[in-house]
DNA sequence: CAACAAGTTGACATTAGTGTCAAAAATCTA
DNA sequence: TAGATTTTTGACACTAATGTCAACTTGTTG
């Protein structure tokens, strides 16, 4: 019997009477998903093949269906762990910290994720583009929850006044899509950086200038955020 | 003998012998191109077939290979013209305005752009998240070009005490990613705002919004900015 | 090591995709 | 309206995709 293989999070042996998977298909299973995470971020679903799957997996194709049933359920697995990936790096922010403190750490915890994750970052964004046929349940309801949080949390701030009136919905999209961009236009930044990769130098440049602007950008004044006035993080950045 | 069939740009008469094309022809070619928009931002080029896009043109399939080459040679047809756009859009970044107008101007545009040119914003998108393979040439010369006189701009912006030393090249990341946002991941910004699709009043608060905090971020003042500091553009936005 | 479970593999069925062609039909032009 | 040109269309060749299967091999466990 096919088990629902989700190599990553479901590795708790003796779960409801299933074994735990055994190394062969562990390590299989691991495989395919790393293999299928290349290519349904390059393809995108509908242009994704399993032949390709297979090939970058360095296993037989039939081998694939043997561990999972089918490229829908392939994909829908791997959207689920990102979906979960991101529940588990992203869901804290403390009304009761400071908006330079959260969104300062919150930049740089989204800024990391589009780093290391940045396959999955594509595959999501690339079926967001397609109108998220896929992903209709989690806009409908996880996703709407945690923004409805996120809204209450920066509404907090405001009437608090800790920071400026800003609309907090599109304050958010502003937070999402400048990290968002480091890891899905990859190609065209690295373009106009004129560098082969995107390295540690140019993440952390990021980073900081996407801080600064925003945190500024929202009236949290220097002192709040943790920088010192007469130090200005940003140098003039006309260096090179 | 085929054409080339550019139907927007070229349709000048008597341009070296070619005839002018004929009504049917120039009919057909948009209603390709239409499809073709569709099916395109939808799927990606890899999971694009001519057979939807003959669907959704209502034309036999052999007819769009009558027009177009193949797959390849009309997707690199829309891509073209989606890069004339680009340019006659968002070409005038002038260094003699102060920022403040300048800036408020290109990403009004760049909004405006995101708005009426959604479909062509994503094919862009998914082909840049692809790795771009179909715009080397473009990414290695005119993407580049533009973007160095772009960062000379804020260059002399910046030694000239108009702006915040910000990292010029991330802070068109930003303006980019932001305005850019709108189009591409219009789904998840719909699922956040709980409407069913982006109209007037979104567009119009979105722009105020990321134009508000991009330019308070990098220190542009209010009254460089035509805000006057007593009336501040965007009330609470905790309204609805 | 014997028996059972897990994994591998080549072959096959089916469907869908691109691109080609020649002949028919429609349209244009003199 | 006759002849030339453009457009349409059905049929075909070819490739590649997904998914299935049964036979075979390998691993696991009492």
């Amino acid at each position: 019997m096919k088990a629902r293989a989700r190599a990553k999070l479901t590795d708790l042996p003796s779960h409801r009477g299933e074994k735990a998977p055994g190394r062969i298909r562990q390590r299989n299973e691991q495989l395919i998903i790393e293999a299928a995470l290349q290519e349904f971020a390059h393809k995108g679903y509908e242009g994704a093949s399993i032949n390709e799957i297979a090939r970058l997996a360095k296993l037989p194709r039939p081998n694939v269906h043997y561990y999972f049933e089918s490229k829908l359920s392939l994909y829908q697995d791997i959207l689920g762990d990102i979906l979960d990936l991101w529940d588990d790096t992203l869901n804290d922010l403390d009304p009761e910290q400071t908006p330079a403190i959260a969104l300062r750490a919150y930049i740089a915890r989204k800024m990391a994720f589009s780093r290391t994750h940045s396959l999955e970052s594509k595959i999501f964004a690339k079926e967001v583009l397609s109108g998220a046929p896929r992903l209709k349940t989690y806009f409908e309801r996880g996703y709407r929850n945690w923004f409805e949080r996120v809204l209450r949390v920066f509404h907090s701030w405001i009437d608090r006044g800790l920071m400026d009136p800003v609309d907090p919905a599109h304050l958010m999209f502003i937070i999402w899509s400048t990290t968002q961009h480091y890891a899905d236009f990859e190609t065209q930044i690295c373009a106009g950086l004129g560098v082969e990769e995107l390295g540690d130098r140019e993440f952390s440049r990021a980073s900081e200038t996407v801080t600064y602007v925003i945190l500024k950008g929202i009236g949290v004044t220097a002192e709040d955020s943790g920088f010192s006035e007469s130090d200005p993080v940003l140098k003039a950045g006309a260096a090179d």
